[in-house]
DNA sequence: CCGATTTAGTTGAGAGTTCAATTACTGCGC
DNA sequence: GCGCAGTAATTGAACTCTCAACTAAATCGG
């Protein structure tokens, strides 16, 4: 029989978890919704244009693509696969390996993203910066990158 | 014609926005795996779950579970379904409503809870908790509880 | 060089979420 | 009381995401 004792939150870890979660839950829901609203596309492709908008000739791999995106490589298959359909992104065959396959932004995806760009930043701003203080974004960038570090060990 | 300037974002802005997705996403990601595996649920009912387990009787109206558990009504609506389906959560009438139905978290439901708590609670401070100091835990909270604070008003 | 393993990417099914429409009831104003 | 705006909750369709299975190609060990 398996015996380990939990390691329950303290009452200050548990209001920081809850905090964080309904925090940044209301964030991502509501730049969803505006994304959404404003743009038609949710936040994950969003961030799928905005990466491939930053690579070099405006292409990656898929599967680079779906590690500085965030995504899953099914999702983002599915997600390039929706986007292609949009005429915002391009498949192309990978000249030096052929499992490969190379997303590439199109002009009508770039023109896309240009114009829900300032919209979005925007939201991010009221909705995130607006809030902190210089020392609390300084906080937060700090928190995040530890997190991220740790996390991606797992 | 609509002009507004963007207020772009600042580089020490760019990356603490960067960092702070990709850290929470990843989190999410992965409590919600780990929950899923060991509990065959994601963190969305684990949540409704814990909020129910909280309320006097383990009853909690609706609408007021959609509000503290984060969700819309319509998905807290097709999740109640799908827990009661479980049998973890009965549905019953509101006595002084009639539009109104009361969650009520029977005793498989707890048992469950009880179940999935301990793995899900060691998952939330080996992956958040102990990457923190004290004080940035303490930060953290400030961050998150004024963030909350504002996507209220909106 | 060859079989075994690993990696790249896709696919389909099932599960969860969103959005808009709908039903039913409450409570306000007159 | 009566009509009417607002609230409670559900529903179905469309969409997104996850998971596991699968194909195909590269790479590794002998």
């Amino acid at each position: 029989m398996m015996l380990v004792m939990t390691r329950w939150l303290t009452p200050d870890e548990q209001r920081t978890w809850r905090s964080f979660l309904t925090a940044s839950r209301a964030l991502m829901d509501t730049l969803d919704r505006e994304l959404q609203r404003d743009a038609g596309m949710p936040h994950a492709y969003y961030e799928i244009l905005v990466r491939l908008s930053e690579a070099p000739e405006r292409r990656l791999r898929m599967s680079e693509l779906a590690d500085v995106s965030g995504s899953s490589r099914s999702r983002l298959s599915h997600a390039v696969s929706r986007l292609e359909a949009a005429g915002w992104v391009r498949r192309e065959d990978c000249p030096t390996d052929r499992r490969g396959q190379i997303a590439h932004l199109t002009d009508d995806g770039f023109a896309k993203l240009a114009a829900a760009a300032p919209g979005h930043v925007e939201g991010v701003r009221e909705h995130l910066f607006d809030a902190l203080s210089p020392a609390q974004v300084e906080q937060l960038r700090h928190i995040s990158e530890v997190l991220t570090e740790r996390l991606k060990r797992a």
